[in-house]
DNA sequence: AAAATAACTTAGTATTTGTTTAGTTATTGC
DNA sequence: GCAATAACTAAACAAATACTAAGTTATTTT
């Protein structure tokens, strides 16, 4: 039985599942092992019905890691706040990933697959490294300017080097997740920063945390 | 024309042909996205030529992975070595590591897919992280023991984080190789170490060079 | 010289894949 | 109320896949 049209907001949640379906499986399957038969069935629907929707397995791949990223990026702004309530936002983020292995097994899965020129996410993770690495440089930027860096590397260094341990850190956690993702993180910004921006850190995730 | 039989100085070499031409096809395309089609292509065989080699493609992979461990297990020897020639022989493994592209694709790729339970080389990854993890402790132990750390950490933190730091730098290596491993792991190795066993290192290293 | 066998090729099989085409149903806009 | 159209399904397609079965050639082993 075909579905009405019309409803917007009903339209939209299907597409949500959708993609929260996707992410599932291109997270279990990777892209090139993840059918849209397994999307499919696990949403209730047919294949058909999905490229309906997204138009093509690609489209489907990029709109799903679109959409995790629009969801992720509200953790850190730039405009609006200093550098330790940054740092204390990208440890949340680290909280929030431990919570979703499906959303660490896509990024981990996909973007090692895409590090091949031919794959479809190639791009997409190009520009998405480089504004991340980006984003973090000028993170530890605003805490150098603000007397509060301890380490002596290069903002840019700091920044590649952060975002390494991290991606590394998630490939050991999902093959045992005994490994504290959090405690690891912690350890990294105490080297960096000077010991009273990193209680400012502190102070900050537990207020969070009341809130 | 079907070959001799017989000359298995020749066989052993058409066996290493088919492991490198393998190495090659699943670090681009991965495991899943990478057809026997293609790994016969390139060694001028059938698929059903390679499978008289090699059983089956999950069987392929398996070998391909050992076969490249063998190669590069050599380098730290823990019986014979003492901390900073152990450390060096890591760096050596990066410098190895930088002029071999296809080896790091196949362990950032086979490694990623490889989280997921149901994969063919799950288990090969679980205890191949069990082992380096371990290995690595033990290096941080003997430095320990020699008077040699100057981090606090853990020797299990200190050789999960840079096997993290390693996992992590080599996706960005690959895409983007401007990116310098070799420098990041040294200014690891020169936070953890003393400065006195860090310029050990340096002088094995080029005294090996030398050689 | 005969039997066994390594190293293949050719041809085929069953399955899975992403995508297309042609409907069907029900709702909205006019 | 009628045309357009959103949201699908059913059925089929062409291509690719891992693997098998049966043969061929040439070399060892006996």
């Amino acid at each position: 039985m075909a579905r009405p049209k019309g409803d917007q907001a009903a339209t939209a949640l299907r597409r949500q599942a959708i993609l929260d379906a996707a992410l599932e499986v291109f997270g279990s399957n990777g892209f090139r092992g993840g059918s849209l038969r397994l999307v499919a069935e696990s949403v209730g629907m047919t294949e058909a019905g999905i490229l309906h929707h997204f138009g093509s397995k690609v489209n489907l791949l990029i709109q799903v890691l679109q959409n995790r990223d629009d969801k992720t990026n509200p953790y850190m702004d730039l405009d609006r706040q200093t550098g330790p309530e940054l740092v204390a936002g990208w440890l949340k983020l680290i909280k929030f990933n431990t919570g979703h292995r499906g959303t660490v097994e896509l990024y981990t899965v996909i973007s090692a697959e895409a590090t091949s020129s031919d794959h479809p996410a190639h791009e997409f993770f190009k520009t998405r490294y480089n504004f991340v690495v980006e984003t973090m440089a000028r993170v530890f930027q605003r805490l150098e300017s603000e007397g509060k860096l301890a380490s002596k590397q290069t903002v840019d260094e700091l920044s590649r080097r952060l975002i390494a341990l991290s991606d590394g850190l998630q490939v050991q956690w999902l093959l045992d997740d005994n490994l504290d993702m959090n405690y690891h993180h912690e350890l990294f910004f105490q080297n960096a920063l000077t010991a009273k921006a990193w209680s400012e850190v502190e102070s900050i995730l537990v207020a969070s945390k009341a809130a």
